[in-house]
DNA sequence: CAAATACATCGATACATTTCTATGAATTAA
DNA sequence: TTAATTCATAGAAATGTATCGATGTATTTG
């Protein structure tokens, strides 16, 4: 994994709100709407709306459109890959 | 993990220089001098100082003064909590 | 002791990030 | 078609971060 793309999922990781976001998509077997995001963080809707664009940037979630509404999920994949790499720092 | 700590640590993992430096202590095996840094990063020393001061504050590294200079080691034990904190996200 | 070395800290500047309000775009409902 | 809903985007203000030169603090060497 290049040296920039763990840069950006680090970033990603490095807010709690984007941190309880990833939590709560766990708790909700992998699958959230956007508004439900609101009934646990204490934002306005276009602050939560930043923090997923964080998220889907750095491929840690992929989004799904519904008619209206947008779907998450969880990227096991990237995420896969990003623990990969932080094991490889180890001896 | 408190999602504190996660922060953390994930802000002091993105940053290419930080990411760099934590690549060379492994090759380094597990061992570096502060000096030794400037060899592979182009920044003056007080960025450097910086960025080294970010990754012992996560405790991802571990500081041990000898003599004038500074030895610096990865921290296994919260590297490994981190992925642990990670593995929790996943299904 | 004086000079040199290794690293940390300070203060300034430039840039990035977080958060908001206001507004836009797409979709659904009346 | 008009109104309501869901989410995204733009722009601004406040705060945080990266980087530098200058300087400080130990420690070692001459």
């Amino acid at each position: 994994m290049e040296i920039r793309k763990v840069e950006r999922i680090s970033k990603a990781l490095s807010d709690p709100s984007r941190i309880l976001i990833l939590q709560q998509l766990r708790q909700k077997e992998d699958c959230l709407y956007c508004h439900e995001i609101s009934d646990f963080i204490d934002l306005t809707q276009p602050s939560i709306s930043h923090h997923v664009k964080q998220l889907a940037d750095a491929d840690l979630i992929i989004t799904e459109k519904e008619g209206r509404n947008v779907k998450y999920k969880l990227n096991q994949v990237v995420l896969d890959e990003y623990l990969g790499f932080l094991t490889t720092l180890k001896v």
